[in-house]
DNA sequence: GTTGTCCCTG
DNA sequence: CAGGGACAAC
């Protein structure tokens, strides 16, 4: 743009000009409107997570319980209950866990009889036969009753063995080390076993005493310690769960639940239907077991079920101490398989219900895109509700949430295609891409066109054009800017958001986000290669898109002309030209805005001289703008950008300071400022395969 | 009629 | 964050 035009352009600025401040809301609401499209995204996980977060909250209130009922609590009731019956001090012997044999090991080798009869032996010699039964009978009920908590205990660690493999292998590795009870999944093999060594009880008492008594005392406490430490380490590992859950979907949910506007638009979007949708989902999947259901048999309820066990325990307890015999083995057995029965319903519940979860969750999201219908023709059928769903939109960004994840394969389908990569920011494309859809959806099928002449009031539409209704679908735009081939580069670096975060901001949404964009750009692949032939470039581009950002490090205002020879592969009219020059406005909106808040954000933070303020490729308002026109970080961006940032950001701040920015019009005398600092654009950008080049350089 | 900017939306 | 509508300047 020549100095004239430039002038021209500036002196035509209106009075209309941003006036700051509210831009910062601005900018502020359109951050939350980002996050809102994660949410949309989250949102659908949000159903099958309901399900989880029942089990989860039903083992937040085991938490809660687990507290006044640790444990050690735990422990202590069973300690108080042998003490009442044994009537002996309950010493701590503190000794080294590796001298003992391990309780478990022992009673899982049932046929080391000397070790199994120890266990039935009073701590004190000297005792009368009478005294011995009595012992014995008292063992076997303290047997029972730890093969109960064992139980109960493979009952709960079953859930992390389960969920397991992101969890804790510290954890494990720790509870390996620890006890044998806890660590061990809980095969059929075991459970046998663990009947085995019950019903060898009786033969255990038969092997004599003589060098046992003086290892009992020990073998108890060892007992109590281990148990104690399963307890401990069980709650350790279901804390860890927890917070791992929580971690990832409270967050998801606090975010919903603080965004009012983003919930409300996302529930006018019609996601209510989707959540209603995924109940369903979840409903079926869980057959005819409620919600109320599945936390009943959480480990809210187990807890309630054990605290019970263990009162009555302590009943039985008392009354043992006057009533041997039949009675007590009576409750001994009742006991006993109440506990059982309570760690078997447990395992199969949480196992059922995780495995439903998850499958359930993997199902929804695996929804493909119908071009990969066709690569994975089972999962059409298995989700034909989902095609007959209304809420396109939303379905659609489910599966950007997970699309080049769930199907990376898919992009075999276009071999021979120059591919896209991750970073060619498609996603900022969408009127490019719509073109081509909704030429190829008229092109394609005429008669699902003339029946239905506004795609979106008809579901299968979406179908056929995997996803595409939007007001801008009758965008005067279309015909010329159907598609263009994909000339990117594969496999440049996905790293693209390196600069600006900080090391703890790559959460979950971040990534979910990141998952959107590369599947949105997988979509535009799909969507846009199929009816068009490589040759026929005549529409913008992402590639175009992408060079005109690059251009934007050199020039901040070109003119028409420049446009044209520069964008010379693409033919154009009117509407080219319009978008092409919306293009670059956009660009400096977003420059200026950010020039601006730096600014202030220089001034708020005390800065005085404007000497002080130093654009460098350090600095937090260039890497912002790396990001945003270099998202991928693959081109150098010449020093002369930094230099005019500089000289920008420091009229901004001149301006602010001086209290020039009353005047509505204040920021047209930066433009003319800057207008006037554009370089020359490389020959390079001349070429239509510039990008390519440029990133391979 | 064309272009650029502001404001807003999804 | 890209794009559309409204609006103003030309």
């Amino acid at each position: 743009m020549s100095d004239h035009d430039t002038e021209f352009h500036l002196n035509r600025q209106t009075k209309r000009v941003d006036i700051g401040v509210k831009r910062f809301v601005i900018s502020s609401a359109s951050s939350t409107q980002t996050k809102q499209d994660v949410l949309e995204c989250q949102e659908a996980q949000l159903g099958e997570s309901n399900v989880l977060r029942k089990l989860l909250k039903s083992g937040s209130s085991y938490e809660d319980n687990i507290i006044p009922f640790s444990g050690a609590t735990i422990i202590t009731k069973l300690l108080k209950s042998n003490k009442a019956t044994r009537g002996t001090g309950d010493r701590e012997l503190v000794i080294p866990r590796n001298a003992e044999p391990e309780p478990l090991q022992e009673d899982t080798c049932s046929n080391s009889s000397q070790e199994s009869a120890e266990a039935y032996l009073s701590p004190l010699g000297k005792i009368s036969l009478n005294h011995l039964d009595s012992e014995r009978l008292n063992e076997e009920y303290l047997q029972a009753k730890r093969a109960r908590v064992e139980n109960i205990i493979r009952g709960m660690n079953h859930l992390p063995n389960v969920m397991a493999t992101s969890i804790g292998k510290d954890c494990e590795r720790d509870l390996e080390g620890e006890t044998e009870i806890t660590v061990q999944s809980f095969s059929p093999q075991e459970s046998n076993r663990e009947n085995k060594r019950k019903q060898k009880l009786p033969q255990q008492q038969q092997h004599s005493f003589q060098q046992l008594v003086s290892t009992h005392k020990e073998q108890k406490v060892e007992e109590r310690r281990q148990l104690k430490l399963q307890l401990e380490d069980m709650q350790k590992q279901l804390r860890q769960l927890q917070e791992k859950f929580f971690q990832i979907y409270d967050s998801t949910d606090s975010e919903a639940d603080g965004g009012n506007l983003s919930e409300d638009s996302v529930r006018s979007d019609g996601m209510l239907g989707e959540d209603g949708m995924n109940e369903h989902l979840i409903q079926n999947s869980l057959a005819d077991r409620s919600d109320n259901e599945i936390a009943d048999l959480g480990p809210g309820c187990f807890l309630d079920e054990a605290k019970a066990l263990l009162r009555e325990q302590a009943l039985l307890d008392g009354k043992m101490a006057k009533h041997e015999g039949s009675l007590r083995s009576k409750g001994l057995m009742s006991l006993h398989e109440v506990g059982k029965h309570l760690a078997e319903t447990l395992k199969q519940e949480l196992n059922s219900a995780m495995s439903q979860v998850v499958d359930t969750v993997v199902n929804v999201f695996s929804k493909p895109p119908r071009p990969l219908l066709q690569v994975f023709p089972s999962l059409e059928d298995h989700f034909a509700f989902n095609r007959n769903n209304p809420d396109f939109h939303t379905a659609n960004q489910r599966l950007q949430c997970f699309g080049n994840v769930t199907f990376p394969s898919s992009l075999d389908l276009f071999v021979g295609v120059p591919l896209p990569c991750a970073n060619d920011q498609m996603e900022a494309l969408p009127l490019v891409v719509r073109k081509s859809a909704s030429e190829h959806h008229q092109s394609s099928d005429p008669g699902a066109q003339i029946g239905h002449p506004h795609p979106s009031l008809h579901p299968s539409s979406l179908s056929e054009n995997t996803g595409f209704i939007s007001p801008s679908f009758r965008h005067p735009f279309s015909l010329p800017l159907a598609g263009y081939s994909f000339q990117s580069t594969l496999g440049a670096s996905s790293t693209g958001y390196s600069s600006k975060d900080s090391p703890g901001s790559m959460d979950l949404s971040r990534e979910t986000t990141s998952l959107r964009t590369k599947m949105a750009s997988s979509q535009h692949l799909i969507r846009s290669c199929s009816p068009v032939l490589p040759g026929s470039t005549e529409g913008l581009s992402p590639n175009h898109l992408k060079k005109a950002k690059l251009m934007f490090f050199y020039t901040r205002y070109p003119s028409s002309s420049m446009l044209k020879m520069y964008f010379c592969d693409v033919k154009f009219n009117r509407c080219i030209t319009s978008q092409l020059i919306k293009w670059f406005s956009n660009f400096r909106e977003f420059y200026y805005i950010q020039m601006e808040k730096f600014a202030r954000q220089a001034i708020n933070d005390g800065v005085a001289a404007v000497d002080d303020i130093i654009v460098s490729r350090d600095s937090e308002l260039y890497k912002v703008l790396n990001m945003h026109y270099n998202k991928a970080n693959d081109f150098e961006v010449p020093e002369s950008f930094l230099e005019v940032a500089q000289i920008a950001l420091r009229e901004f701040f001149s301006a602010i300071v001086a209290g020039r920015d009353v005047d509505p019009s204040w920021k047209k005398a930066i433009y003319k400022v800057i207008c006037k600092l554009d370089s020359e654009v490389p020959q390079i950008f001349k070429s239509a395969n510039c990008v390519q080049e440029l990133l391979q350089e």
